[in-house]
RNA sequence: GUGGAUGUAGCUCAGUUGGUUAGAGCGCUAGUUUGUGGCACUAGAGGCCGUGGGUUCGAGUCCCAUCUUCCACCCCA
């Protein structure tokens, strides 16, 4: 038996209605917000990820999907939404909209990781980004936005998190008194950091080796090192998120696992779980990284496995996918009318089923209560002949006499 | 990348110290004198016992490898 690739998942049709229910709900919420839907290509040349996400990342560094296509590109498929969103920005000269943009996206992910409880190699992803707008207000309006999915959806227990990881100018002095603080040490630490020593000494700041995490324990905090211009941005994001009333916690050891973030960061933490469900923030860089014009911008994603995960441990959906009538038939003749009839009434409208296996009227009428249909219409050669026929309301077996106009039908069943 | 558990019909699982044609329940299909579902009864279909090696007269059962699934570390959505 061929299976499905590792990490991967078959969305049933018993699941489908779920996520249909849950993306509409939030597609409904940030057309409220006015956003707008984008949809980018699920490859990318892979510059694109080195670049925009950052090429000491560990998504870039080990978890992309990338290849050779056979005019000898290199193509990733892409990891997180973002870069591809920026990148289509630019290149559709966007920034002559009006500013701010707002985009969203409900898109495939791809990342080559270890699979475990809510951790998959293909995910889903909706995602929000403002393009051009550097007020802290925008902050807010982005974290209430995420902050309202929640509330939407029902979904309790979720923990806001958030941090200010500053703009490059705090950053060079914090790299500063970071690499004073490793350098002692240095040829200590595992190949990778002294990879990044350089290049990126934050990203070493979250290594998985052992040795590496035991060295940085008395690490600096970025925290300490915010320039004034990110402190008062900072202060402002908090005090207006207590204003419009939503809870936070800080925790400076948020540092998020893509180099594009700048300022304030945040995290929706599922406390029942213990993962993050919804992460985001400012990347005031990004845009220029890419080439474009200097553009302030943010943005956050939510995992959707993740969300349906515990959505479905709170709510119940029932299933809308049982038939309203099922017309069984007996004989040649009532086939036909059947078939006709099942016809008129879909095209009215309404679900209505019918036997296609030529089934023995005992056999329909099972096959209808499985489906759960609600009701079941008989026909047979005298009910032809009389043009009368019974349908049955399967629930409490009442029957109920009518016509063979498909009006009359739906006048009955439609009560 | 590291560590732990797992893998027998569509699903949930039995399978005794290795021993003939591998079982149950549920589900599925059909029937119980042929025009009516849910209950009951009967029958049927459906398994290279995850895959590949090895030990043995003989392996679902023991050994090795590999893959899958699940979980933890870490990181993330």
């Amino acid at each position: 038996m061929i299976q499905r690739p590792k990490g991967t998942k078959d969305i049933l049709p018993e699941e489908s209605y779920g996520w249909q229910y849950i993306e509409k709900k939030i597609e409904k919420l940030f057309e409220n917000y006015g956003f707008k839907e984008i949809r980018t290509p699920v490859f990318e040349h892979t510059e694109l990820f080195q670049r925009g996400v950052g090429d000491t990342t560990d998504v870039v560094q080990k978890e992309m999907y990338t290849f050779e296509d056979k005019g000898g590109r290199s193509i990733t498929l892409r990891p997180e939404g973002t870069a591809g969103v920026v990148r289509a920005y630019i290149e559709n000269g966007m920034a002559s909209k009006p500013s701010p943009t707002k985009l969203w996206y409900n898109m495939g992910m791809y990342r080559y990781e270890n699979v475990q409880k809510g951790r998959l190699r293909e995910f889903h992803q909706i995602g929000a980004e403002i393009i051009g707008a550097d007020s802290y207000l925008a902050d807010v309006e982005i974290i209430s936005m995420a902050n309202e999915i929640f509330k939407v959806l029902d979904i309790p227990n979720i923990e806001l998190t958030i941090n200010s990881i500053g703009c490059p100018v705090c950053r060079e002095n914090y790299q500063k008194a970071l690499r004073e603080f490793i350098k002692p040490n240095l040829k200590n630490y595992c190949e990778i950091c002294q990879s990044r020593y350089e290049k990126n000494p934050m990203r070493i700041l979250d290594c998985k080796e052992k040795k590496c995490k035991e060295l940085n324990i008395n690490a600096p905090r970025i925290i300490d090192y915010l320039c004034e211009e990110c402190k008062i941005h900072f202060e402002n994001v908090k005090s207006m998120l207590s204003e419009v009333g939503i809870p936070y916690t800080i925790d400076t050891n948020i540092v998020r696992g893509l180099d594009y973030y700048t300022k304030t960061v945040f995290e929706f933490i599922s406390k029942e779980e213990g993962y993050t469900i919804l992460g985001g923030g400012r990347y005031d860089g990004l845009i220029q990284e890419l080439e474009g014009q200097e553009t302030k911008a943010l943005g956050f994603a939510v995992g959707l496995e993740r969300l349906i995960e515990i959505f479905l441990k709170h709510n119940k959906l029932e299933d809308k996918t049982a038939p309203l009538l099922y017309i069984a038939n007996i004989g040649d003749e009532a086939s036909k009318v059947a078939t006709k009839l099942t016809q008129n009434l879909r095209r009215m409208g309404l679900h209505v089923e019918k036997d296609i296996q030529g089934r023995s009227i005992k056999a329909q009428f099972k096959y209808a209560d499985k489906i759960g249909s609600k009701y079941v219409l008989t026909i047979g050669e005298t009910e032809i002949k009389n043009q009368i026929a019974k349908i049955k309301e399967m629930q409490t077996g009442k029957e109920i006499e009518t016509d063979l106009t498909p009006e009359k039908i739906k006048e009955i069943i439609q009560k």
